[in-house]
This record gives structure tokens, C-alpha cells and sequence, in this order.
DNA sequence: AAGATTATGTTATAATATAACATTACCGGT
DNA sequence: ACCGGTAATGTTATATTATAACATAATCTT
């Protein structure tokens, strides 16, 4: 479901990453924040909230639903995960700094939701918006369909 | 928020239209399926499914949330309602019939959620598609922000 | 150290949605 | 009109997702 060569590192990464990010603008990246971080990476795709709650209780023991969701709306306000409304899930950014506006493609077949960006996609929007005299602050688009690689296509 | 010139004829049209198609399809457009549309369209703007089922129970009496998902699920699948994910509410199809594919401008100040079409977009989501070798079936594409009037542009 | 601010813990409940099974309405063929 | 199949709705219960409200603890500022 997803390609890289070492997910370790992968998760490693992106937690080295959001620390950076998160001293460079004076944000807490406390160990609850942390240890929600590395759930929603570990898991590599669209993940949700009860469930990061079931794997934190596992590891810390009594935690709650607000505790949960807290970390995550950090985590979405900051740009470091992303929520996937029509999935009522969560997923990590792959690029949080050169972050313009996020896309995802799901695939219904093996959930993957690939995150991109198209300068296209961006000017479309930004015209739709100019042409009805939109001010856009926050785009949500999830295109949902099938993968190549489920479709056999490799 | 919304400058139909009348609101008692704009939810009529849509009536009758949805009706019409039912027919030609060959679907039912049972009475509580046109209640619910009725409520949607009456609403003019995006409504949730349980002040649907109390709308209708005031009408009604009785009526319980599998009653009302099963309704907004039918006029969904049909494409008479479209479902907005980043507000868990529902609103009209303003055009179910030349129907691409439909796209939100939602204020955050009134409220309003207007349906756009364009082929720029259409375009840039098959393009961003093809370059991924993703097969879309199903585009989810909500814009937030401020509208015109809202900023005071008139 | 005192006071302000931010983060987390805790309890309870709100809001959204569906599973599972019973009943009723409708449709087509006889 | 009757039968039998299918589609729609009713009903009960429960699952899932998310937040309000207030208490405590950690951190920062002075
Ligand atoms: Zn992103
Ligand atoms: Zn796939
Ligand atoms: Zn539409
Ligand atoms: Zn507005």
C-alpha cells in the first residue's frame, strides 16, 4: 500500500521533521503530541481518532477522547496531519513546510490516500474563487477512485 | 443568503424536477423522500439530518434516524442532494441533471454554500488523475472562506 | 516565588450514523 | 383478485465521532 523503503525511517523522519518545525515557531511538541504524531505516521494512511486512542491506552493506559482530539487539532492547525472528511480520518502530511493546499487521492480498494499538489488544481481554484468573488481560506478535496496499482496495472 | 427572487417557486422546481427524473429513471419518489427533499430545499442552504427528522417529526411524528438516512442516502445516490463532508449536512442539487460534477464556494460567515461547476477544475482533477494513474469516481471538493457579499462588495 | 498561560486529565454528554430485524407497500405475473 | 417477490419503511438498539465544562498540572514570565 505504500512504497517507501524503510517506514521506520519514514516515521523517524517525520517526527524529526515536525520538532523542527515546531521549535522554529515556538510551539510545544510535547510527548502526547509526539506520541499521536508517530501513531498517525505509523500507520501510513487514513487513521482515526478512536483508534489512536486505542493504541495510546495500550501504551499510557486511561486516556480520553478530548485528550485525543486536542493533540490532533494541534497537529491539523500546525499543518503536520491532515483530517480526511469523508473518511472521518486522519493522516500525516507528507511535505509540511512547502505546503501550499493538499489533495488526496483514495483509493476505495486499499484506502491508500496519496497526498498531492497541482499548480493546475491551485489556479482552478483560485479563478473559481476570483470569478465568484470567493476569498477561499481552506480547500477540502478528496478525490476517491481507484489506485494503478489496484487496478493491475503494474 | 441566498437571492432566488422566489424561494416557494425555487423549491417547488425542484420538486417537480426531481419527481420528473425519478420517473424517467425508474425510481420511486416516495412521499417521504419528497418530504425530505422538500426540508432540504426549504433549508436553501446546507442542513443537517437531525434537523431533518425534527422537522419531519413535527410533521409526522415519530420518526427515527434510519428513516432520514435512508432518504438522504437514496436522493444522494441519485444526485438531487449532495452530502458536504467538512459540515456533516446536506444540501439541494441545483442542477441534477447536467451534472458532472458539483463543487462548494461555503461562507463561513452566512453560511451560504454555493454549487459551482467548472471545466477548468474538471480538467485539473483528470489531469492530476492521469499523472498518478488514478481512476477518480468520486470528487469531494469544498471551499471555505468569505463570499462577496459578506466582505462587503456590494 | 507569584501569577499568567498553556496543556492535560476527567466526567459527562452531544452529535452523527448504522446494524439488525419486523412490517408494510408495491409490482408483476397468473 | 391472489400470490409471491422486491423494495420501502418502521422499530429497537447501539456504534461511532466529537465536544462542553471544569479540575489539575506543567511551563513560562516577571
Ligand atoms: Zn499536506
Ligand atoms: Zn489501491
Ligand atoms: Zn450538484
Ligand atoms: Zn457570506
Amino acid at each position: 500500500m505504500h512504497n517507501c523503503t524503510s517506514h521506520n525511517d519514514c516515521i523517524t523522519e517525520a517526527l524529526v521533521r515536525a520538532e523542527s518545525i515546531c521549535n522554529d515557531r515556538g510551539l510545544r511538541f510535547t510527548d502526547l503530541r509526539r506520541k499521536v504524531l508517530e501513531l498517525v505516521w505509523t500507520s501510513h494512511g487514513p487513521i482515526k481518532a478512536y483508534d489512536i486512542l486505542d493504541k495510546l491506552d495500550a501504551r499510557i493506559a486511561a486516556i480520553k477522547p478530548p485528550t485525543v482530539y486536542r493533540a490532533l487539532d494541534f497537529l491539523t492547525e500546525n499543518g503536520l496531519v491532515h483530517k480526511i472528511n469523508s473518511l472521518n480520518a486522519f493522516v500525516g502530511c507528507s511535505h509540511p513546510l512547502k505546503h501550499s493546499e493538499c489533495y488526496f487521492l483514495i483509493c476505495s480498494d486499499c484506502g491508500e490516500a496519496k497526498e498531492c499538489c497541482s499548480a493546475d488544481l491551485v489556479e482552478a481554484i483560485a479563478k473559481t474563487g476570483r470569478r465568484n468573488e470567493f476569498l477561499p481560506e481552506h480547500i477540502t478535496l478528496e478525490i476517491t477512485g481507484e489506485c494503478g496499482d489496484c487496478r493491475g496495472l503494474h
